[in-house]
DNA sequence: CGACGAACTTATATAAGTTCGTCGGTGCAATATT
């Protein structure tokens, strides 16, 4: 047995080098430039930790993350590797120490954070050292959060140019598209690097994107048919992050709220709780994630689009790290793409960047944003098109999408095209789309009882008027405007409305069998807009008196109210009898009862 | 864009309705005057 598989054998406990490993790990030791492109456990660490072992001199390990570092440098010393890190996490003794290990020559890899290299004192300590190579740990952050968020990302160079001899640089991501690879090649001057690019498929991951009419519902329900299981909620703001574990929690799923607002010890405490199985389901931002590795996450939802492909693809791929099935569904709203086209438009609150590059950043992230947009209304494959945008060729269907596993089904809305077409015209374009549903659908106080085109869709689900405007938005007969919202009409709208040119919607088989489902049960057992109201109601007087909403009263009094509607003060006392009210709120909760 | 909270208004003396403004995600780093 040669010394790399002895190490390999001996330090990481593997008798085998996965594919590309030994290639990168010979370039590194030749002297040579590397970048590695290796999604999932593939073993990216262990490229530079054995190339480091190998070398002469020190490896300075780039990591993003305090938490990474501990985790690593822990494994390491565990199996009787010299590493140690620097950081801001150490009382001013344990750096002290760390430092002279250090300086000593006493550490083969040394972890620290890009932020520590522009600091012009801790140069006189790595001068010192005989740096054989820096790798860079997460690189795709040099493109990700280089531009706006840790700009020490893009300085990394300058680092490197201080250095009185040029060491061996190595670059490892799990997920970079062609542009972000060139971009952490050119960024960090990489000479000729020996290149490493491993499949981005996952195959043993089942993707879905759905667009519920009621999303909060939707993720229950997939939550209760994934009984037992880990899994990840990924949501835009950190107070739906609460929101929906508090939720869950009132639907007996045990789960747990994580972002980056929570304090250092309930964030440790989640993240452990998370790891070991006693909460299996976790709410986060997109703070929670990166050094997570837990190999059994069997699902991961979406609630809420993210801004790009990459953090999307990355985000999903956190499940089924174990290489069995898992489900990745996404959970979009409209409303996700505008928050978002809306916040990148904003100008980035750093006095840095010049305006060169802010218009840049811009133009490059709505870029991004449109990748995102299409993969949620696809048609095609959806891992065709993951495995697309990391250039990567896939065939048309695999069988293991929400895409490719339903028979989409076609339908005509021609005549519905041209109600709501002709509604737009008849305001004068000067509504939005939810008012233009008002209308369409009759409700009272539109403003606009008196248009021809007032109630003519009175027996279609509001939901399918919206899916229709969004489709004749997303052919070109509509555009929505900006500052006021509203929609008005294309030329492209003249052929729909006068001359019968067809308009079509696909209509995904399952899923709409599945609304269909979720409708007739909502009719049978509930009432809608009264469980809204309801819900309304208890979360004002939660609010008022700073409780939770399920404290006021829980889910199940809330589904029993709206099934027998109780009339008087003893039916409702007999249903709602535990229920935390006081009498004018009951007077209140029965005259809305008795409006429905 | 849209949700939410604070401040203000309203028709009458307390609570509801309205308008306006703010905010939304990610993490390293750290230390000196009365």
């Amino acid at each position: 047995m040669d010394l790399k598989h002895r190490l390999l054998w001996e330090t990481f406990g593997y008798t085998e080098f996965r594919p590309g490993q030994l290639k990168l790990i010979d370039a590194m030791l030749a002297g040579r430039d590397v970048l590695g492109v290796m999604p999932t456990g593939a073993g990216k660490s262990i490229c530079y930790q054995m190339a480091g072992m190998l070398l002469r001199g020190v490896t300075l390990v780039i990591s993003p993350l305090i938490s990474l570092m501990q985790d690593q440098v822990t494994a390491l010393q565990r199996a009787g590797i010299s590493a140690c890190f620097i950081n801001s996490s150490q009382s001013a003794e344990e750096r002290r120490d760390a430092i002279a290990a250090a300086s000593a020559g006493r550490c083969k890899l040394i972890y620290i954070a890009p932020e520590r290299l522009e600091m012009l004192r801790f140069h006189d300590v790595l001068h010192k050292l005989k740096i054989s190579m820096v790798a860079v740990d997460e690189a795709h952050c040099i493109s990700q959060w280089g531009h706006d968020f840790r700009p020490s990302y893009r300085r990394i160079p300058q680092f490197l140019e201080s250095l009185p001899e040029r060491p061996v640089i190595s670059a490892f991501t799990a997920t970079a598209t062609a542009q972000v690879r060139e971009d952490i090649i050119q960024s960090l001057h990489l000479h000729q690097p020996e290149r490493l690019i491993t499949s981005f498929d996952r195959p043993n991951l089942y993707y879905e994107v759905r667009r519920p009419y009621d999303r909060e519902r939707q993720l229950l329900r997939f939550v209760q048919e994934h009984p037992g299981q880990c899994g990840i909620i990924y949501c835009l703001t950190r107070k739906k992050t609460e929101e929906l574990a508090q939720y869950l929690c009132d639907n007996q799923i045990s789960a747990a709220a994580y972002h980056a607002g929570l304090d250092a010890m309930t964030r440790r405490a989640v993240q452990r709780k998370f790891l070991s199985g006693e909460i299996p389901v976790i709410t986060a931002t997109n703070a929670f994630g990166m050094g997570i590795n837990k190999a059994d996450v069997r699902f991961v939802v979406h609630f809420g689009m993210p801004r790009n492909l990459e953090s999307y693809y990355q985000e999903a791929g956190r499940a089924g790290r174990d290489g069995e099935p898992a489900h990745c569904l996404m959970l979009f709203d409209e409303a996700d793409i505008g928050l978002h086209e809306y916040l990148i438009r904003q100008d980035p609150e750093n006095p840095a960047l010049t305006d060169e590059k802010v218009v840049w950043l811009k133009k490059q992230n709505l870029r991004r944003l449109e990748q995102m947009k299409r993969y949620v209304f696809t048609e095609q494959c959806l891992r065709q098109h993951i495995l697309a945008y990391f250039g990567q060729d896939a065939p048309d269907f695999c069988g293991q999408c929400s895409n490719c596993e339903s028979t989409s089904v076609e339908k005509d809305i021609t005549t519905d095209a041209q109600k709501i077409l002709s509604c737009v015209y008849r305001v004068k374009e000067q509504c939005d789309a939810e008012q233009l549903c008002d209308i369409l659908r009759g409700e009272p106080d539109t403003g606009y009882a008196s248009v021809s085109t007032f109630g003519i869709m009175r027996d279609t689900e509001r939901a399918e008027i919206l899916t229709e405007m969004h489709r004749l938005v997303g052919i070109g007969c509509l555009v929505r405007q900006e500052n006021p919202s509203r929609l008005s009409l294309t030329a492209a709208a003249k052929p729909v409305l006068f001359e019968n040119k067809r308009v079509t919607l696909r209509v995904r088989a399952d899923i709409s069998a599945q609304e269909q489902r979720l409708a007739r049960e909502s009719r049978a057992s509930d009432n809608p807009q009264l469980s809204r109201e309801l819900r309304e109601f208890r979360k004002n007087i939660a609010k008022l008196r700073g409780k939770p909403a399920f404290s006021i009263f829980s889910d199940k009094i809330l589904e029993k109210l709206v099934q027998k509607r109780p009339q008087t003060a003893e039916q409702l006392e007999h249903i709602a009898g535990t229920a935390d009210l006081r009498g004018r709120e009951k007077e209140k909760l029965l005259q809305m009862l008795r409006d429905h």
